[in-house]
DNA sequence: GGAGAATCGTGACGGATTTCACAGCGTTCG
DNA sequence: CGAACGCTGTGAAATCCGTCACGATTCTCC
């Protein structure tokens, strides 16, 4: 038996591996993985155990297989079909969304009390009057229902849904279900979130285990970027856009590495710290740092305070296969958000 | 410590018990709590507990007293403020939710990158350009926010609102966010909870590997970086101990203000962007440097990978009051430690 | 007033989930 | 060719969470 939370990562897993494979990536280590997905390289491991799929020691695991082997798991022989009950705001909301992903299952009729909706299509969702609602399930063999109705109707409506044949049930309603306990439900409550949410963040600092920790000295604790970095397998693509830089020229397909940041301008200093996976972050854009850059392979450089390469830089970076990136911030700020990135990975 | 489970399950029990006294119900039974929530009994005495409230062993809880006590749990001493971030259809939803639903906590404003949107007042709640989110937010003191933006601006957005001092973000994107592990994240992952649905609906049901196409795109959120430790009024002598460098020559009496961080190395910028409240993170280590600093009435440079200044550099800044100080990490590093003291101000 | 009944508070327990830690195994490098 | 490395797979330990069971308490009823 698998429990609700390692399917829900493997979801969240084959998300992540798609959209990684689309960027070229080809292999993954459990550590890389479990830094996309905020959770334990053990973690990892174990979910990836679980459903039986096998890494390879030495070169992580294939995405392309690991992706297949999820969907062998998670995924129906069919196509699973959803219903959506209450065509609200949310319900909008929901629809929208799941035109937006694509995946082995997908909403195929909505329900809803307002008789305006009735037979109208919505994002290529027909839509019912709920007084149909058992009918079609049964008929539809529909096992999922999403539930985006006021409080008020939310039990009821799940009683039909259930008696329809439904099987897994998700509520938006802030309303715990009276159901029998082999239907799965999951609850999306917003309210609930919300007052947790306010609850820790009132907590704020004092949240962690130990009591006093607070005050008195403070450590400085000068990490191991390097290895942070390098166990992290950063795409220079990934880091483009989570600091908000627009890249210029592509590097390398299948994603670039980067184990090290040198930020500066000093053409002497880059000679001896840069390596081949160092990221150049630098206030000058020049043809001059750029030609450094290639020396050393470099295989990316980040200008600053979004100044723009000029046409021959780019043109000698694309032949080069060096990524540039353009950060609308300054150097300061650069680096921060790139530390902020790389060392916030830390679970809890 | 109380966990996130109970907390949740705690906001549930208030709403069950208000709906309940206001249909005239007094007290009630671990049991009876227990039944509506859809929990054992055992569990709603223990979290019960947790919070302090005792019940009478034969009238069960009151109703009313147990609801104030849930209360001064959950419920801050003022209203708590929440950001919304995204106003689309879901934006939407969430909204009339809030209109719906009173409590301690309210939705105040929105964010969204639409012109369209700006300065509109939907439901209630005033909506303004992304761009100016992370002044409002730091300037309203708002400490939540919910995040009902497409995928890709997710961690951008969250990114700008942990910075803008946020402690508690809810996110309906479909993507892990990297954060400070300080915050608290709740995942609103709808696709999650879908494919996990489909998963448990069909237990036991064959399956076969299914070519998955990925993601929509949809239009990325304008990006904004600056203005960063504007307001922290971080002391120079504070800042050196956080980050572990130490400090060689002391800077004015009184301790110097920051308001603006140059990394760099060229002379020429420095000339351009120093002010009298600059601190300068630079590789060089020159009496050249020092002496634009002092033009520019730099009040602090920090040098970096340990490089200590000559004795002639060290006279020259102590003439000159400015705070020298020597970081043993390089430029990226340093710049990385401070950004995160600054951004993670709010005790870290 | 005392026995009985029902319920609360809570220490102890147990199951589920996560993390630790290490064996096993390609790969690389000298 | 052997040693060293880094990663996977997995048993074992640790941790978290919820349940059980029982003493304590309060009220009812005789």
């Amino acid at each position: 038996m698998v429990s609700r939370k390692t399917v829900a990562r493997m979801s969240r897993y084959r998300r992540l591996l798609v959209s990684l494979h689309s960027g070229g990536v080809e292999s993954i280590y459990s550590h890389q993985l479990a830094r996309h997905a905020v959770v334990s390289a053990a973690q990892v491991r174990r979910d990836l155990m679980v459903i039986g799929y096998s890494g390879s020691p030495n070169k992580g695991y294939d995405v392309e297989a690991c992706i297949e082997s999820i969907g062998s798991f998670l995924d129906g022989a069919a196509r699973q079909e959803v219903a959506l009950v209450g065509v609200g705001n949310l319900g909008h909301a929901v629809l929208t969304h799941f035109v937006e992903e694509s995946s082995s299952v997908a909403i195929v009729a909505a329900f809803d009390v307002s008789p305006e909706l009735t037979d109208t299509s919505i994002h290529g969702c027909r839509c019912f009057d709920v007084s149909r609602m058992e009918e079609l399930v049964r008929d539809l063999g529909i096992e999922i229902a999403v539930l985006a109705v006021p409080g008020e109707a939310a039990q009821e409506s799940a009683a039909v849904l259930v008696r329809a044949g439904v099987k897994s049930i998700i509520s938006f309603a802030p309303v715990p279900l009276h159901l029998p306990n082999d239907i799965f439900v999951e609850y999306m409550d917003i309210t609930s979130a919300l007052e947790s949410a306010a609850y820790f963040a009132r907590l704020g600092g004092r949240a962690t285990p130990e009591g006093t920790n607070g005050d008195g000295d403070i450590e400085p604790m000068v990490k191991k970027l390097e290895t942070l970095l390098s166990r992290s397998q950063m795409k220079l693509e990934d880091l483009a856009q989570r600091i908000g830089a627009r890249t210029v020229t592509p590097g390398k397909p299948g994603g670039t590495e980067v184990a090290k940041i040198y930020a500066g301008d000093r053409v002497s200093d880059l000679l001896n710290e840069a390596s081949d996976k160092t990221l150049l972050v630098s206030n000058l854009a020049s043809v001059q740092m750029l030609r450094v850059a290639e020396l050393m392979d470099v295989p990316g450089i980040c200008f600053v305070n979004g100044i723009e390469p000029d046409a021959e830089m780019v043109e000698m970076a694309r032949e080069n296969g060096t990524l540039l990136m353009v950060s609308p911030a300054g150097v300061f700020e650069t680096c921060g958000l790139i530390y902020q990135s790389v060392s916030g990975e830390n679970r809890a």
